[in-house]
RNA sequence: GGCGCGUUGGUCAAGGGGUUAAGACGCCUCCCUUUCACGGAGGAAUCACGGGUUCGAUUCCCGUACGUGCUACCA
């Protein structure tokens, strides 16, 4: 029956998506392409102190725009949703009953405080997180020490109470990572999990066996954070629907931060993104910047987060999202966490942007010019522009800073490099071109460079002078490609324009 | 504290019993460009430690150290 690859992401709403996060997806995505499966995202919505409006919608748009698009989701229902675990709370139940009924759970009837206090009083120096487990649940109120009958009265007076796994004594829970290989664990030693909540709402652990079961689920690829509960789901599995049909479980290196697990905090303290996108907390205002507003391509994203724990064996860096389908493969990922390096990051998009097409960039350097108030470029000149400074742009708001002289004539000059050079002789000389530019009929690249070149050797002045004063003239600094290459792009008028207004600039020289 | 996972330059990493231990980012030097980049050439910098096994260990085994994750009616 379960022949066809069907791999999950579940997010959580309960915030922004962050680098870890898309990885998984990525990773879950690329597999699913590779061998030719669904791929399917379920939203991990049961814990509503946590969940934030909103967030739902903004992970599929992230999803989006990093071309991560899922083939069954909240958002596209199919044949094995709902796929929101809020909408799934019916089905839940059922299961954990039967466990009880088969007696891998029971009921506790424990309140948070009783809990508090068992927590306080069985606190020692090396013991210091108690945990409910085989050792302490017989000095606990559940169903297992409670009389029979006093259960079915709690039950039939609704008492608040929740169901927790039974965890076996002294077996040796193994299972096989697709990463970490065998992973064994002492079943004495993992405490009673609680799977359904006082509010009738099941915990992840329930759910995610539920769910994959139901969905048919044959890879589960997650974060290595929840390698720790993983002998929880495999009971799970056992108890219910057979060790048979569980997916393959594969657990992702962590991506870390400058200490530890990558954080908001530390986007924040070392000044990159940790979201895909910006980001921002109906509860708090907070915003938290990402990677698409800081001007990132989403196929650099994408690509750097693909090799930040995984790579094809060879010197290849580079790959696009049809490469990475063809070439990834979950055994070449590595088992260590991965420290995120926000300088290499910044390559990677420098990368793309450099083989990227003027017409692919097109329309995001319009909204970089759109946001310093510059619109209504000519479409032809401004993929010229593109092509002439794409090089220098490590970010898309770069293309700003690179190329505004393009469209504005300079407001100030970089008057610390002219001074020293200016004397009535290039003052004579610019007067001259100025004459000569005008008389040229053809406004081309030979032309202007013959005149330029022509009128330095009648003046006798070093030509490599005046190409640095004629720059700052018309970029208003030292940058930018050839400056013949800018004379021609912004033509005749503005560059006699230019030379005009900077020669009343220097004259206080 | 317990349990899990991990450990090749500052970072990402290839390799995996005998190698001059790839490559990339970053850093430094030089060339190109009388600009800023791009590009090119070079440089500094690594197998956590201790025991085994072996003719030989960065590679295999065991310890230790260190890092990291979990230890909630959060995911």
């Amino acid at each position: 029956m379960l022949n066809k690859i069907r791999v999950r992401f579940a997010p959580s709403p309960t915030g922004g998506l962050h680098l870890g996060g898309v990885r998984t997806v990525l990773y879950n995505y690329l597999y699913a392409r590779k061998y030719g499966g669904d791929f399917v995202v379920r939203i991990e919505d049961t814990d509503q102190t946590r969940y934030v409006a909103g967030a739902e919608q903004y992970i599929f748009e992230c999803l989006e725009w990093c071309g991560l698009t899922p083939d069954e989701s909240p958002l596209r229902e199919g044949e094995y949703g709902p796929y929101r675990q809020s909408e799934r709370k019916p089905m839940y139940r059922a299961y954990a009953e039967q466990l009880i009924n088969d007696g891998y759970a029971y009921y506790a009837f424990d309140t948070p405080e009783e809990l508090e206090k068992m927590r306080d009083d069985f606190k020692t120096a090396e013991n210091p997180s108690p945990q409910y487990d085989n050792k302490i649940r017989m000095q606990m109120r559940n169903s297992l020490t409670l009389p029979a009958e006093e259960v079915q009265q709690l039950l039939g007076n609704n008492t608040r109470h929740v169901i927790r796994i039974k965890m076996p004594v002294g077996e040796t829970i193994a299972f096989n990572d697709m990463i970490h290989q065998e992973v064994r664990f002492d079943s004495s030693l993992v405490d009673d999990k609680v799977l359904l909540k006082a509010d009738g709402m099941p915990t992840y652990h329930l759910a995610v066996v539920v769910d994959d079961y139901l969905m048919k689920i044959t890879h589960a690829f997650r974060g290595e954070e929840w390698l720790s509960s993983a002998p929880v789901h495999v009971s799970l599995w056992k108890y219910l629907f057979g060790l048979d049909k569980m997916p393959q479980w594969a657990h992702l290196p962590l991506i870390m931060g400058p200490s530890g697990k990558l954080s908001k905090r530390d986007g924040a303290k070392y000044g990159f993104p940790v979201f895909a996108m910006n980001w921002t907390d109906p509860k708090t205002n907070e915003l938290t910047e990402g990677f698409k507003e800081r001007g990132f391509l989403p196929e650099a994203f994408i690509n750097l987060l693909a090799v930040l724990g995984w790579n094809d064996g060879t010197e290849q860096e580079i790959f696009s999202m049809e490469e990475l389908i063809e070439k990834f493969s979950i055994d070449r990922v590595h088992k260590a966490g991965a420290k995120f390096d926000f300088e290499k990051a910044k390559w990677f998009n420098h990368e793309w942007i450099k083989r990227s097409t003027a017409n692919r960039l097109a329309p995001l350097v319009i909204a970089v010019f759109a946001a310093q108030g510059i619109s209504n470029i000519g479409e032809a000149y401004l993929l010229k522009v593109i092509d002439l400074v794409k090089d220098r742009c490590i970010l898309l708001p770069d293309f700003y800073l690179q190329a505004a002289y393009f469209f504005e004539t300079p407001i100030t000059y970089d008057e610390a490099s002219v001074k020293p050079k200016w004397d009535h002789g290039k003052r004579d000389y610019f007067e001259s071109l100025i004459v000569k530019l005008k008389a040229l009929n053809t406004f081309s690249l030979e032309n202007i460079e013959d005149v330029f070149k022509n009128l330095a050797t009648e003046k006798n002045i070093k030509l490599g002078e005046l190409q640095m004063i004629y720059r700052v003239m018309l970029v208003g600094s030292k940058m930018g490609p050839g400056v013949f290459v800018i004379t021609e792009a912004i033509g005749k008028d503005e560059t006699i324009h230019r030379i005009e207004k900077a020669l009343e600039s220097f004259s206080t020289f």
